[in-house]
DNA sequence: CATATGATGGACT
DNA sequence: GTCCATCATATGG
């Protein structure tokens, strides 16, 4: 049994049981945290990209089910990770079951567990803290153990807490780090927000 | 501030 | 052997 981890106002399942585009935006703002042991680390998700199926050629899932893309397919609102690069990357799955789709969180505002994170990523500047996909899974702890997990489920170990949102406005790009990207802007931001991935 | 380059581990052909 | 949904460091302005 997990402890609280505050805010236990978690989106629900039929959340993320959307356009996967749709998920992506709407997510910006929201919380997630991440427990291990008794550390708790927590940030504002900043940035994000929205990934598809096989008619998505920067998809993981552009060639059909494999290892990797395989949870695509499965339960809305659980856990997606992955190593690139020798770097874990943190996605959630979207979409109604049987339809592929994922948005990859790429930056987080950090809220809480500063130092655990400093000491993890063995950097002192906040802004370096999760200012990337592969960043801020280091940041928070976030490895494969987790995968499959639901961050709808209040006794996981990694959720999304729903945030009493400030307003802002939505940029939007191409996506970052792919070869073959479609012409649709598929990355999302908090516009001015100073931890966004460099 | 910007751009360039090498290291990295696993999945896949 | 090739291809990454990446990052840290180095160099130049």
């Amino acid at each position: 049994m997990f402890l609280k981890m505050g805010g236990e106002d978690l989106l629900p399942r039929l959340f993320y049981r959307k356009d996967t585009k749709l998920v992506a935006k709407k997510i910006l703002g929201n919380i997630l945290f991440h427990q291990t042991n008794n550390e708790i680390t927590a940030g504002k998700i900043v940035e994000t990209e929205a990934y598809y199926g096989p008619e998505d050629p920067a998809s993981r899932a552009a060639n059909g089910k494999t290892k990797i893309s395989k949870p695509m397919w499965g339960t809305p609102g659980t856990t997606l990770v992955y190593m690139v690069h020798s770097y874990w990357l943190f996605n959630i799955v979207t979409e109604k079951e049987g339809t592929p789709g994922a948005v990859l969180i790429r930056a987080l505002e950090p809220l809480k567990g500063i130092t655990m994170m400093k000491n993890r990523r063995r950097k002192e500047k906040i802004h370096e803290l999760c200012s990337g996909p592969g960043k801020l899974t280091e940041a928070l702890g976030i490895t494969q153990q987790i995968a499959g997990e639901a961050v709808t489920d209040p006794d996981s170990p990694i959720i999304v807490s729903q945030s009493s949102n400030d307003s802002f406005e939505i940029g939007s790009t191409h996506r970052i780090g792919v070869s073959q990207d479609v012409a649709e802007k598929r990355r999302f931001y908090i516009k001015g927000n100073p931890h966004l991935s460099r």
